[in-house]
DNA sequence: CTACTTTCTCAAGTTAACTTGAGATCAATA
DNA sequence: TATTGATCTCAAGTTAACTTGAGAAAGTAG
């Protein structure tokens, strides 16, 4: 039977990953891109603390609200690197990722009146039209077209020559 | 200067860039991809349709709302591949997808509001909480882990014993 | 007709976010 | 102590949605 002989707040990468579900190459992914950093026990191997779950947790949701790991990134460097974060700390955070939720809340609902009154009409034709305005353009989520409409297209008109 | 010689309805896949503001790789890609079906001329170039354009609009601003090539594909199926589409066609796909947003929205406005009361809060280490439910989270946009809490993982945990 | 400019095809490269596999070491149980 | 099972590192593979580049044929302005 599984002991679990790890020190009280020591967790072992198989435990933190059966807790917070993801898999432990994604936690050691996460690691490399700065958004965890575990401790290491005499061997090697990484030792996490009760507060990584809430870290990883974290991480989980906002991927799922659809943050790139730059932006967790960005939002978790406000936590303190060298002590437990308190409730206050992650309120704040709250905080701040709410906002951007509510920003992309709104822009979709832009979008979603601005989809009836223009798709079916002749103005999705038109460069005019409010949809292809780029400021209106939900942010890239993922992988994609390195330019579009606002972004600078490699200048294949003058540069070219 | 350019005269633009093509006859009135059948325009080259330059000409549809520069109308549509997609890259003409794009546009050759979507059509790989099922998207579009423009017709050749004798000597094999690509020559699209007038209607082309807003197909290839359409297309355009569903990847902004986050939509898939492939759920797109799926959206305009349902477009007639012989004739022009009408504006009944059009509307009838844009409800469909106004739909879709609603439920987008409804979903990221439910986690809104989970957010403020669950980060923050000792739940966020429960797998009970509201915000690791499946069912709730956001559609994974773009590329990702292929496995996530709720999705079937490589079967680690029996295989494992 | 000459000299560009477009377009064509096809293979290979790119980014994000991970996963998979290999070979080696560490740990826990019988 | 002998095994399985867990971890470690590092390189390479994966998916989506395109882009880039090469080499060749077609179109067009002058």
């Amino acid at each position: 039977m599984k002991t679990n002989a790890l020190s009280n707040s020591a967790l072992s990468i198989g435990s933190i990953s059966a807790r917070t579900g993801l898999a432990p190459s994604a936690i050691r992914y996460y690691e490399d891109e700065g958004l965890i950093a575990p401790g290491r026990n005499a061997s090697g191997h990484r030792r996490y603390a009760r507060s990584d779950i809430r870290r990883l947790s974290f991480v989980q949701i906002s991927q799922g609200l659809g943050f790139t790991i730059a932006e967790i990134r960005e939002a978790l460097s406000s936590l303190p690197a060298d002590r437990a974060p308190t409730k206050a700390d992650w309120s704040r955070i709250s905080r701040r990722f709410g906002a951007e939720l509510d920003a992309r809340i709104a822009r979709m609902q832009l979008l979603r009146t601005k989809l009836d009154s223009c798709i079916g009409c002749g103005c999705l034709s038109l460069k005019t039209c409010a949809l292809y305005n780029p400021r209106d353009r939900a942010k890239r989520l993922g992988s994609g077209p390195r330019y579009l409409l606002g972004d600078t297209p490699p200048d294949r008109s003058s540069a070219q020559k």
